[in-house]
DNA sequence: CATGAATGAGGATTCATTCAT
DNA sequence: CATGAATGAATCCTCATTCAT
């Protein structure tokens, strides 16, 4: 189990599930695109791979959260005080969205589309950790006081935004985005004299 | 063309759609679930009502919208300042998101699933009023100066989050959330002294 | 039964009908097309004059097949011997195929699509009056000795032959063509010498 | 791309076809009823075998035409003068005809019911060749004067008469119909005196 | 492991026909 | 008589999944 063409071919059906998805749509994203995208000669391998649409599908999203989580954090942690931290939280979230498009595109399709059962993972952990980030500042008195789970769903969903922009206009001016956006958080969080 | 049964059956459909959409989103709002959903004995009425899938769905679409633009532009239109129409702005979505979930849900989910040519009027015409309000806050001076597309997508975004909250997590606060974005982009927007 | 409003009716439908089959093929003949092109509101009203479709269908076979008929006998029968009639039929069947090129058309669609049971009525009633002349052509001593039958099918098949050439070329001269299809069966007919 | 399973099923697909076409008519050849006169377990599977509807007809058209072109040929390039060619031709149609009737039937079924765009291929290219040794004929000096086209399409119509007659009357004597046929096609083409 | 053929359920859509008004 | 709404069977086609090789 899990030998290292396993993975690789794994990986491969991913990725290709990835771009089908990004670039026709979830509902459009049937086996027979996938195998033609990642050049494969027949679907089967696919269910061969995989149990069912679903367990690729999810693999899908874990894969991208993966690569989100991990570049995210990797900017994140930077030992500087929260304020900063939230800064370098949105600015890497802008940068992921505008690299890693398709990426994200495909991940939030699927997670629209085929909703998992109970409070949606997605939504929890990603916010979990931006919620506890704003805890803390708030705790060091760099923030004010708002309800951080307000706070930490208007950043993650103004990052969404920005994905929905970047689909429909790519040639999208990033640099003023990103400052656009920590200006507006910045202002909406920082401790008001 | 277009008698009193036609258009009761016309709603009726739609209705059933949105519902379906809303519960099992888009890609399983197959004929046969709005049909059952609506308590019609056959797909083929639903053919006979709509030319086709997508122009019923243009249909859920362009019904939503109305009823959400009449919904919030009554609200907003209040004739006071920019800064109090923002305010009513976002009050209003909030609202009509709680009070209309299913119905902006299924919006969003066919937008999102059906992109249509060029650029999403959703997108956009949605938008375009709301930076303009914060144009004319700006140029009347009671806003900062800010990128107000950039500003507007934050602010429609902050809505659509507040959605996908509230299918997971129905019994959300919503006096709080309310309270909790009007301060958010209060800060955000206010003329910073 | 059989007013003069019900006989219009169904004059009007058999018309349209005609018209759809001769222009779109009888594949495409549906009662929604027939009622658009007769301007009828419902196709219902198709319904209503007509038990079924297969009832409207041998209408307009049997509507072409009079007309026809009716056509070339009254070019036929000049009292003149088998050979000048014979001439003067195969005029009255090319001359038909050209003004009535839609007529025939669709007859022959029908007749194709819809076969009867057992032999077919158009096939023998046309045929047999041919036959017939030929035969008293023989007797007389105008014609040569050959199978009045497969002679009878010859000459009809080579006004069926000009059909097809009419809908793929429909500027043909038929002067010509009526000119060579004489000579062709006058030497194919007549007495040898 | 082409393996002996895949081109052993298309023929058993066509062939299937061809019978249900030949027997109930092109109207009533649905992919059902195809897949049960193969023998097949779903439609699903003809589908998988042909892009769609169209592509299976057109092969069934290719398929029957190639049958017929090298059956005709076969018999046709003698080496000896235009007049035995032309008896040659008529006799192979003749025999095809009788041979063939089903697939004769369903190619002539296929061209009435799905016209090709522009000039029916079928009908040219059928027809070029008997036209040419018509004209080939009168160069030499063995035919008279007369329109290749007409005479080339009433051989050619002549023939489908007599499948019409076959499929009403299978107990036909074909000696007798190929006699009669070589002798009136026969003076209508010789040199006269 | 990989292939491609096969399966059968489910998709939207078309259609002849029925029926209340 | 005419209308248009409704019905349900049938059509072609797509798809995830299975399986022998």
């Amino acid at each position: 189990m899990a030998s290292v063409t396993e993975q690789a071919r794994r990986k491969q059906i991913v990725d290709a599930a990835v771009a089908v998805i990004a670039g026709d749509g979830y509902a459009k994203a049937s086996f027979g695109r996938i195998a033609k995208q990642a050049g494969l000669s027949s679907t089967g391998l696919i269910s061969y791979h995989f149990a069912n649409k679903r367990e690729l599908m999810d693999e899908v999203v874990r894969t991208v959260l993966a690569e989100f989580t991990e570049f995210v954090l990797a900017r994140t942690d930077t030992g500087e005080g929260p304020a900063a931290q939230l800064r370098a939280f949105i600015a890497a979230n802008v940068e992921f969205a505008s690299t890693h498009r398709t990426h994200l595109l495909a991940m939030l399709d699927v997670a629209r589309a085929e909703p998992s059962d109970g409070p949606d993972p997605l939504l929890e952990a990603d916010l979990r950790g931006l919620a506890e980030l704003l805890r803390e500042g708030q705790r060091l008195g760099e923030f004010r006081e708002f309800d951080a789970d307000v706070m930490a769903m208007a950043i993650r969903s103004a990052r969404d935004g920005l994905l929905l922009r970047l689909r429909a206009d790519p040639g999208l001016d990033l640099a003023v985005y990103t400052e656009e956006l920590l200006t507006l958080f910045d202002l909406a969080t920082r401790r008001t004299r």
